[in-house]
DNA sequence: CTTCTTGCAAAGAGTTTGCAAACAA
DNA sequence: TTGTTTGCAAACTCTTTGCAAGAAG
């Protein structure tokens, strides 16, 4: 909960005014590693004590993503997810245990040559599968 | 619609029993590269005469997609969208008009090496930006 | 004041499910 | 028969929205 005038300068460079329950959640995903659902951001902050409601939990991540300071990790038809724009890489899902795995990753490797694409803002790279722990478990 | 023995092959193959709604649904997937919605499949075989439920075609489409026939294109909250699974391709999508190009990429330069995937089933890389066509409409 | 933000409850969209009828083996 | 597939409608989940109250400048 520290550091508050840090992260109002980052919002405001993108264009955010820092209103608390914004600074909360800006705060939380910063701390927040593991993907978290509208869901659990709401339970967590609640469960500290914050006084927030579940529709600005909402508008506050959607506005988040159109300033481009988070990223909605969907997965099929469940809970979107939101997860802290940082440097790159990629994301592993356990079709086993639903755990997203963050996976470091060269995207200049990749070479993208595609004539119809007029300008990249965003890429996204998602492997699915099993993880160890999944498959030491049987 | 000729060629139902050979959908019958590859259906059979997967596990699927070829009922007519599923043959319906699989081979008009596999003329149809423009990853269409549920409603757009629905409403293209109601048009052309096909009696088949709504409920059919997301049951069906579920099935194909556990069976490793189709793959799920799922864009932030919007409807899901399907597509059939070829040859590794990624996937741009225009933030203007919502168009989904396919783009052919050679996943294996990627080299992933991550210790916590046990096995991998599948990949998934997403493009998104502007298009050619709406900048050039600009 | 004036403008922006919040929160509740209701509406909405997309998807899934229960169950009975139809079909297939 | 015995099991599987279909289809309707209702239920469900997640998300968005309208609007009034509240906070900020």
């Amino acid at each position: 909960m520290r550091n508050f005038e840090e992260l109002t300068k980052q919002m405001e460079a993108k264009g955010i005014k820092p209103s608390l329950q914004r600074l909360l959640l800006f705060n939380y995903m910063q701390n927040c590693h593991e993907h978290p659902t509208v869901e659990k951001i709401y339970a967590d902050l609640s469960a500290q004590g914050h006084a927030l409601s579940k529709a600005t939990v909402y508008n506050t991540l959607t506005l988040f993503v159109q300033k481009g300071l988070l990223r909605i990790v969907q997965l099929d038809h469940s809970e979107a997810r939101y997860d802290i724009l940082t440097n790159d890489h990629a994301h592993f899902i356990c079709q086993k245990c639903g755990m997203i795995y963050d996976v470091p990753v060269d995207f200049d490797q990749l070479h993208l040559r595609f004539d119809d694409a007029g300008s990249v803002s965003q890429r996204d790279i998602f492997y699915r599968g099993v993880c160890r722990r999944c498959m030491n478990r049987e």
